[in-house]
DNA sequence: AAGATTTACAACCGCGAGCGA
DNA sequence: GTCGCTCGCGGTTGTAAATCT
């Protein structure tokens, strides 16, 4: 049949990716290792993208990629990192072994948000990407991404630098007359001789001491920070 | 049972940073 | 200094699946 009027224009269907295309994919990568994406494009014989192949393998062919529903540990874990946080996928990821921040982006949009955000107070996708936008602009001091060669030497480069940068900060207390709960009203008040600023809202600022706030004394059996630190900076 | 609506999530897009030439 | 390339990040979109009417 002839169309008539407006010709309809196929849809542009999503490249979903086929299992041939994984398999393919991943036979490279283990072949040749990581990196290099506009190579695996083109070596590879897949008509993808380099930035296609990136995040297909980021995202859900890398053998450490676990799949399945969070756990309530994980959710916990999220919501408090978001509110320490912000929209920083990738670094609420790399608190989560095996987690993408995709995969965290993604649950957080569809699960918590609805659930954590108080009524009239959920922003809409078009305001928090303002939001994102700006922060992006300002300066950030370091972050995990800063150290890409993987999750562990990240956490352990991330948390030299933060050693670095709290070593300027000496001197705040924790008001121990307020209490807080998971929506992270931080009960830090600084002293008057300390010029640190914990711009949790502006500017997040992840150091031993928010590891403290956030997971108490969980942070030691992770391995977040050194007993040294927290007895130097929580008790006077 | 069938169509409409909602939900979940994979994939895409645009932007900015880093780096070498 | 700047240009081009690559990579990574976070927001957005499209679609399959699930749920509702």
């Amino acid at each position: 049949m002839e169309s008539k009027g407006l010709e309809l224009k196929p849809q542009p269907k999503k490249n979903l990716w086929k299992p041939e295309e994984d398999l393919v994919l991943k036979a490279y990568i283990e072949a040749h290792g990581e990196g290099n994406w506009e190579a695996v494009s083109k070596n590879s014989g897949l008509k993808r993208g380099g930035k296609s192949c990136r995040l297909r393998w980021k995202n859900y062919l890398r053998p450490d990629i676990k799949r399945g529903s969070m756990s309530e540990e994980e959710q916990d874990l999220i919501i408090r990192l978001h509110n320490l946080l912000g929209n920083r996928w990738s670094l609420i990821a790399g608190r989560l072994p095996g987690r993408t921040d995709n995969e965290v982006k993604n649950y957080w949009n569809t699960h918590l948000n609805k659930r954590c955000l108080p009524r009239g107070k959920r922003k809409s996708n078009i305001d928090s990407n303002k939001d994102h936008q700006e922060t992006n602009k300002k300066s950030r001091t370091t972050s995990i991404s800063d150290f890409p060669n993987s999750t562990s030497n990240a956490e352990t480069a991330l948390m030299e630098a933060r050693k670095e940068e709290r070593s300027n900060i000496t001197d705040y207390r924790i008001d121990e007359t307020q209490s807080f709960d998971y929506d992270l009203d931080f009960p830090i008040v600084p002293t008057e001789n300390n010029n640190a600023a914990f711009g949790f809202d502006e500017e997040p600022f992840m150091t031993s001491l928010d590891s403290i706030l956030l997971f108490g004394t969980e942070a030691f059996d992770y391995g977040w920070l050194e007993s040294n630190l927290h007895a130097q900076w929580i008790i006077p």
